[in-house]
DNA sequence: AGAAACCTTGTACCCGCTATAGGGTCAATC
DNA sequence: GATTGACCCTATAGCGGGTACAAGGTTTCT
């Protein structure tokens, strides 16, 4: 198959395909007489693959480690899950970011109370404050 | 006071100081006739409020429509109100999609038991089941 | 034969910085 | 007064993970 059927079977763009072959992340096909890509289902698998962790949020080069790794049947597989536990951590570290994110921001929509005006806006009393260092909103009067 | 202090009073490296500018979220200040930028405690704050936007993890372009807003007293509340509702749905969403990467993740590494070779890794046999499209592990004896 | 749909390479853009190169300026010290 | 070192300037390139062009070649359909 061509780059195009490809790439609308693993729900990519075309350019992602090429993207990922220059960052070897699939091995570059066979070309026709006149150049074009052809590819075969163990391809499409692969792309699968890659595709499939990224929707895991795994950097390029992760996966491009997963799959030298997958290639050398003798290796410990503790080397696999040593990969998947350190990209574990960072999603976690990034969860708990988020969610303090998340308060901080609820928080401070719950400011804002309808028909004022910016000039009173408590949102921005809060934001502007808040980068001031203190700890607690407190009007001074302006 | 010049850029390197700013910087350091806010944080930031001195780069970031510049791109803000070139971005149009801070102000281009005055200069020395030898071409130094010199701030005042005004721009300070307006750099940290900056930064305080940023560790809410609000993008530049949106912190940039804040600043306009907040220089017109007259505009409704309800705008300010709808950038952050904005951006806190935004977060939510995120919020959720990590959630459900990292049950998957933690399930993932549940596969992979010790002293097995890359051969037998269920990670690996897990990944690639699941990139093609099969809900349920069901080794297939390969 | 001509148009539409595909393919090719190469390049530039997005975000929010960070880093580097290649200079100029300023204050202090020798 | 010359040098050192810390600071400042602009311009440019890089990161990751693509996306979007431009400018052309090929294939397929009518």
């Amino acid at each position: 198959m061509k780059i195009g059927e490809l790439a609308r079977r693993a729900g990519v763009e075309v350019q992602t395909v090429r993207y990922y072959e220059r960052g070897g992340l699939l091995e570059a096909p066979s070309r026709t007489a006149s150049g074009y890509r052809t590819y075969g289902e163990h391809d499409l698998e692969r792309l699968n693959f890659v595709r499939h962790c990224r929707t895991l949020d795994m950097p390029l080069a992760e996966i491009r480690r997963l799959l030298d790794l997958s290639r050398q049947a003798q290796v410990p597989c503790e080397d696999v899950d040593r990969l998947v536990s350190a990209h574990l951590d960072r999603v976690r570290a990034k969860l708990a970011a988020l969610q303090s994110l998340e308060s901080q921001l609820a928080s401070l929509r719950a400011q804002c109370a309808s028909g004022k005006r910016v000039a009173d806006c408590g949102i921005l009393a809060e934001l502007i404050h808040a980068a001031q260092g203190v700890a607690c909103v407190r009007h001074t009067g302006s």
